[in-house]
DNA sequence: TCTGGGGTCCTCAGACGA
DNA sequence: TCTGTCGTCTGAGGACCC
């Protein structure tokens, strides 16, 4: 545990109300009030946020848009815009960093803090857990829900307990801030659904419920070894923790990256090898340079590819030596997309790297004498970054991405948020007539 | 109903070297 | 020299999170 069990509970989560559709509300304050629903603008998109007026209507992250729009069908679909979203995140954390340096974001909308040697300067866990939804909704018009406990987990839960509540009847209005003290923690904890514990899945919830699981408290009183032989060691012993409310994982700030990829959902399924082959250059050329923006290097290249009938394939290859360049990447991935038949259909491709390290710790090979020259390479690849960073992203990129459509590198998020991220917003109504082409173009 | 994108972590199996 | 064991690495896939 992070501190003894009778300790003042000093971990706070803090979790932005419908962040994505919130800021939008905020830039289309005409809005307000109606059922706002961010992203699934495509013709294969899924929601990616829902205002508590069109989750009134079931309307909830992650569902498919075709299933939101029979639910809600007067809802008004927003494209959304990453860019927007990072910048509103960017300085709600800076709030949070002004009252503890220990912030680890696990998202764009929510964070945990842990504010233990904050209180002399801004006192108790719960006034900084005010000050906080204070200072988030005078300076970004925005609200926020916050759970402080003891240890991590417990405290997501308070504040998944804090937040407002959508019903057919209305948004009723949710405590804001629910604070979990140590003697009260079995008692929060027991009756809630087993699912609510953090690592509880469909799959994982399948195997409790045969166990005759229905709650964190019958999870609880299980010996360890029924979970571990059910749910393996890792997860057994650390759901078994859980359940007890014994969570030995810190706030870490800063925490390094592991893998950088990019993957799509096309609108038609692809079928030739060469409309593939052009996805992986273009796909590669983006996680490249979001490698070199972050000045890191991978060894580990992995290929997904999601056929028609959805069934999902990875294959990886690990090179002798650390790459962020677009070429070397995208010629793994190809000689991976080698082993895969593309004729019944590919739906969706994804280019990863993974086994990341610094730039600086690149090792040399006898390859560098080679006439592939990579040092040159390396010298293009950061001019095409310097003019990117001065003239957009679609300014250079590789010639086989040149065409009628013009350049289309791809941007984190595009697929997921639509390309017209800061246009009009559009009614359900209006998607009826939409490109019947790729959902990027 | 028809299922995104970007991640992390875990498990299992096979290869390989000591 | 051959064989068995063990640890490590790699690759593939599954589950989960926001």
């Amino acid at each position: 545990m992070t501190s003894p069990a009778t300790a003042e509970p000093s971990i706070l989560h803090v979790d932005m109300d419908a962040f994505f559709a919130a800021v939008e509300l905020r830039r289309h304050p005409e809005l307000r009030g109606q059922p706002v629903v961010v992203g699934g603008t495509g013709p294969r998109g899924v929601v990616a946020a829902a205002s508590y007026e069109a989750r009134a209507f079931g309307v909830h992250s992650a569902m498919p848009a075709a299933r939101a729009r029979r639910l809600c069908p007067h809802a008004v679909f927003l494209p959304g815009d990453h860019a927007l979203y990072g910048e509103v995140s960017g300085r709600v954390m800076e709030i949070f960093r002004s009252m503890t340096p220990l912030v680890e974001p696990i998202s764009l909308d929510e964070a945990f803090l842990d504010v233990s040697g904050s209180r002399r300067l801004h006192g108790t866990a719960p006034e900084i857990a005010a000050r906080i939804r204070s200072l988030v909704h005078e300076s970004e018009g925005l609200t926020c829900c916050v759970g402080v406990a003891r240890v991590k987990f417990l405290a997501k839960l308070a504040s998944q307990a804090a937040k407002p509540r959508a019903t057919r009847e209305g948004v009723r209005r949710g405590a804001g801030v629910v604070v979990v003290d140590p003697g009260d923690e079995l008692a929060f904890l027991h009756p809630l659904p087993v699912q609510a514990l953090w690592g509880v899945g469909p799959a994982t919830l399948a195997r409790l419920q045969r166990l005759g699981v229905k709650t964190v408290g019958d999870l609880a009183q299980l010996p360890l070894e029924t979970v571990v032989s059910n749910l393996g060691q890792a997860s057994g012993r650390h759901l078994h923790a859980l359940a007890n409310a014994v969570d030995v994982r810190s706030v870490v700030p800063d925490q390094a990256l592991k893998s950088v990829g990019h993957e799509e959902t096309f609108a038609h399924d692809l079928h030739r090898r060469a409309d593939c082959e052009l996805e992986l250059l273009r796909m590669a050329d983006a996680v490249a340079t979001r490698l070199r923006a972050g000045g890191s290097k991978g060894r580990t290249i992995t290929l997904k590819v999601r056929f028609g009938d959805f069934r999902t394939i990875t294959r990886s290859s690990t090179i002798d030596r650390p790459t962020d360049s677009a070429r070397d990447i995208a010629r793994t991935a190809r000689s991976l997309l080698g082993t895969v038949d593309p004729a019944s259909g590919i739906r969706l491709l994804g280019v990863s790297v993974s086994q990341l390290g610094d730039t600086e710790a690149a090792q040399l090979t006898f390859d560098d004498l080679s006439e592939d020259e990579p040092a040159e390479w390396s010298a293009a690849e950061a001019a095409v970054d310097a003019i990117r960073a001065r003239f957009g992203a679609a300014a250079v990129g590789p010639a086989s991405l040149t065409g009628p459509d013009g350049m289309r590198v791809a941007r984190r998020g595009a697929q997921q948020w639509g390309l017209n991220a800061a246009g009009p917003p559009r009614s359900a109504a209006d998607e009826v007539d939409d490109d019947p082409g790729r959902s990027r173009r």
